[in-house]
DNA sequence: ATGAAAGCGCTAACAA
DNA sequence: TTGTTAGCGCTTTCAT
């Protein structure tokens, strides 16, 4: 543990017996530098474990080269419990667990944000920049957003992770560019995608097979902006295809698993439509598991699809038709943005769309 | 796009009629100042959308309030497709693909590390920092890493992400934590799993089973320290059984599905063994796969597990026993670990050790 | 309770 | 090509 007090600018200079400007300049532009005076400060540079302090950095270019990520937050996290691994060094090395759990509701939906992570770190790298990120917690007064919001010179919002009023006054200091989900007003950049369209896309390939069958949408949350847009893309291609939205049977969840089951439930004693599109992955894989149960055949009796493109999806029995969002994409595009941003203050304000990708599987396909 | 130059301490305290000083101690040490005051550099504050710079602070408070995250590079992404979202401003909403796909290979490694992701981001909060991520990648010279470095009070390095020449010089500026993997030297604070002891365990649970019927191990690439922990704790077990490793058959695969497969095809034609213990699930799934298909019955007529505790397993056929790392606490405990240093760098070195968990699931439980 | 002033470590004019 | 020097925006003694 022997860290010593962090070797500056004026120390290389001092052993390598030049000006501090001179060590600067080897490291930023060394070309501006004669050859053998670089190799003297590298030289000191690597012998003193030199590395540059960030912050002064920062506040001398007045830019810090660090973009920020915001994501909403998943609720349980807060209440994990409070591990210690300083305390309780003896502790077993393992535990045995006899496994019998059916997936975990809930967990899944990170996936998709770790996707968006990925995206995010991959093309910062590959512009020059290092990515901090943060998640919305139930933070009084948002000093978490507020303090990486200090730090980078740019931020990435995820949907509605920040309350409008916080985003717009952090929007005064740095540029602002919200991802996924509906556009927030014309001071931010956007990066979204075409929900409405691919749903309705989705809704038309079903429409094909079951022609005037009974109909049923499992509908998100109410409050649910991504919910909203799926069930308007599908309403669209349902109205479209001469047939009124009377006739179809719709059923709310709240995107889990468990609220997949409990509609279908109810269809199964209602009776069962031609053809459910699920507004999610997880409520649609609820619904499948039902059916299974109630000796519905999917596709045969039954077209099921999804939303999302979660993996379980693709191991779902039968397989799940979903429409997956391009989640690393988002990521990168997201910093594409920030970064032209960056350049010029002035040019107007980006709005993105990415392409979705409809994943016809199993489920929705019937046997000819 | 209205980004305004910044408000600093100078033109709050300037809008207040205060000095610089008190803006700073209403924001840091609020009840060192009178009401009326504090209340009066608020309003300031707010009107000026101020928000203070993190360089500033970081510079004269010498610490940041930022952990970094550093992870060995997944291959594949330098050479991701150059997305350009800017310019095709009219491509489709959406794509259409038959997706017959049967579960990608590599993909899921990166689950792992977007867990140890989660527990850090979830313990940086709590112990109140930011956190920043960065992936190693073949950059020539590590520029990424050292960049971090300058910018955090503490880093966390996962596994071999990081050289040990680089990571030395790193530890002389900031405290270092090593996570996961073999402990690399007493000059940085580890937190790791009991890998071998798990595997022994595991290990005795199948021997229980098949008594001295013949074994399989399907070992890792010869190079992972991981795989031979794995293997080390097998072997621990089999010999305190009082087997010889010579009954043992043991394939190598490279942690794929394919090589999985493959091993299985081996097997099958020589005569399957009554158990197979795989040193990670991709290949144990392979392995399953082969099996089903060769009409040999598992858990009937043969014992299968595997190691990591990935998704696919818990969904495969049978079941998969496997053994899961505790990926989100091995992501808080590093921070746990790094903040305590940070406050006192003199105390011993730690070796923090995590427990395991053996999911035991159908694939290792022979019907009674 | 508040203000004045000295840095924190670096970059970027400007001089030499 | 190299050195001198004035900030960058903030925290923190030390006075008052």
């Amino acid at each position: 543990m022997t860290v010593s007090k962090a070797a500056t600018v004026y120390d290389v200079a001092d052993r390598a017996g030049v000006s501090i400007a001179t060590v600067s300049r080897v490291l930023r532009s060394p070309d501006a530098v004669r050859p053998v005076t670089r190799e003297r400060v590298l030289d000191a540079v690597s012998a003193l474990g030199y590395v540059p302090s960030g912050s002064a950095r920062g506040l001398a270019e007045r830019r810090t080269g660090v973009l920020g990520l915001y994501f909403p937050g998943f609720d349980a996290a807060e209440d994990a419990p409070p591990l210690d691994v300083l305390s309780d060094a003896d502790a077993p090395p393992f535990a045995i667990v006899r496994d019998d759990a059916d997936g975990d509701d809930g967990h899944t939906s990170m996936l998709f944000l770790d996707e968006v992570l990925r995206g995010a770190e991959l093309e910062a790298w590959k512009q020059g920049f290092e990515l901090m990120v943060g998640v919305g917690r139930d933070d009084p007064d948002r000093s978490t957003v507020r303090d990486m919001a200090g730090r980078v010179d740019g931020l990435m919002v995820l949907a509605s992770s920040v309350p409008d009023d916080v985003l717009a006054r952090l929007a005064r200091r740095i540029p602002v560019v919200v991802l996924s989900g509906p556009p927030r007003g014309d001071h931010y950049d956007h990066v979204t995608v075409s929900n409405a369209e691919a749903m309705a896309e989705l809704t038309r390939h079903v429409l094909a097979q079951v022609g005037d069958g009974p109909l049923a949408f499992l509908a998100g949350p109410e409050d649910s902006p991504d919910g909203l847009q799926r069930w308007e893309g599908f309403a669209a291609a349902v109205t479209a295809a001469g047939r009124s939205l009377d006739d179809v049977t719709v059923l709310r969840g709240d995107f889990t698993r468990g609220s997949g089951r409990r509609a279908a439930e109810e269809l199964v004693v209602s009776g069962a439509p031609a053809a459910l599109i699920s507004a999610n992955d997880q409520m649609a894989l609820g619904a499948l598991d039902v059916f299974r149960g109630a000796g519905i055949r999917v596709p045969e009796d039954l077209l099921v699809t999804g939303f999302d493109g979660i993996e379980a999806a693709a191991l779902s029995r039968p397989p799940l038709t979903t429409i997956r969002q391009p989640m690393i994409d988002l990521g990168r595009a997201a910093v594409q943005v920030l970064a032209r941003r960056l350049e010029s203050m002035e040019a107007e304000p980006v709005l993105a769309r990415l392409p979705l990708q409809i994943l016809l599987r199993e489920s929705s396909q019937r046997p000819s």
